[in-house]
DNA sequence: CAATTTCCATAACGACTGGTATATAATTTA
DNA sequence: TAAATTATATACCAGTCGTTATGGAAATTG
């Protein structure tokens, strides 16, 4: 069942056999992503996705599987194009750069009009029936991860010294998780980018410490 | 279209002409509600409608016309039912009070664990296909009047020098809804009670003012 | 060239979707 | 009791769901 993506319909590498593919893999899976960003995983119907992709079922099919496996493949896109200015948030020199530099890239990713609005792990997450169970839990595990990241780096902080005695990283790390949720939940049901922007600034005037 | 309610399967008032209803209205909407609550307004199939209402189709169309109808009825059931807090709330006689009391309202709700987890409205609004728009946007107006009360409530808080001079109610009622709508995620994803009280503790302890 | 391999397009699969037509059962009114 | 009215149960509607079988077209390999 495996697929082998090398073919960048751009650099013909080594001639395959039979008679090649017409369509941009890579082209393809940043349609299908869109989609699913939309609309959810169960939200996005196969036309849906084939009619995006400019593709016909069948070669959907063979080049990627199935519509879990196309999925997968797109939350792998969505975090390695989407979600790499986490990376150089957690590697601010404080806490409070910290939290500044996740809710700004958050803020410019969610009102980035060629985004759909919100954020795809909220979607997937939220929007998803039982049927789907494996494709909900992939996303909370990577949703997880995000959070662990987050609270290892503001436990550092407080041995740092970037917070008051009193605070507790757990809870910082779980209001960084809520407001980057509301965010999403918030671009999703229509606010305005100067909406989010009171939010971030209101969240970080509250952020307790340096 | 109109469908009399008066029909309390307890106290039978004035006796109806042809074969009475053999199932409870009220009892068969709260399991409606419950099942929208789990799985969204798409998400739920007249078949789990049904199933857990206990009655056939064609019993749920002529006693609540059809599904939309019967999720805007079990909406106002909600609202009416699991949404008071929210009055009582912004009753309180301070700012941080009616913070305390929205925050630790919403997080009996969602951790009672007779209810599904999560808000009804976020989930309702976010995993809301395009064919269902109306739905969406019957479910963001209440949530818009929400926000509105508290925005009131908290410019009304400024007046009275709940805050600090430099402070923004509007960023504050988004800020407030966030941290709603984030715990509602963060329930939906599988948080424990304790990780929630643990946002709620952090939140409130960055609360400004009284 | 022929043989092979792989792609594309059409069409279909069974299961499920929201919504109903029909027929029968149960009750009230006259 | 007879007529009228309404609820229930079964079966069905056309449409969509994700998925796949089939048949022909296009390329590489010998």
């Amino acid at each position: 069942m495996e697929i082998e993506t090398a073919t960048n319909a751009g650099s013909q590498a080594a001639a395959h056999k039979g008679r090649p593919r017409e369509f941009c893999v890579d082209a393809a899976l940043a349609a299908a992503l869109r989609v699913f960003w939309s609309k959810g995983y169960e939200g996005a119907s196969m036309a849906d996705l084939t009619e995006a992709m400019g593709i016909t079922k069948p070669s959907l099919y063979a080049a990627f599987g199935n519509k879990e496996a196309l999925f997968n493949k797109a939350l792998d896109l969505y975090e390695h194009e989407k979600l790499d200015y986490m990376q150089s948030a957690l590697a601010a020199p404080t806490a409070r750069g910290v939290a500044e530099r996740l809710m700004r890239g958050a803020l410019d990713m969610y009102c980035c009009p060629e985004n759909p609005n919100g954020c795809l792990g909220v979607i997937a997450s939220v929007a998803c029936g039982a049927e789907a169970e494996c494709i909900r839990q992939a996303v909370l595990e990577r949703g997880a991860a995000a959070k662990r990241a987050m609270l290892d780096r503001l436990a550092r902080a407080k041995d740092e010294g970037d917070f008051p005695e009193d605070t507790d990283p757990e809870g910082l790390a779980a209001f960084l998780m809520a407001v980057n949720q509301g965010m999403s939940v918030q671009a999703g049901a229509g606010a305005t980018r100067a909406e989010l922007e009171r939010l971030v600034e209101t969240s970080l005037k509250l952020w307790p410490g340096r």
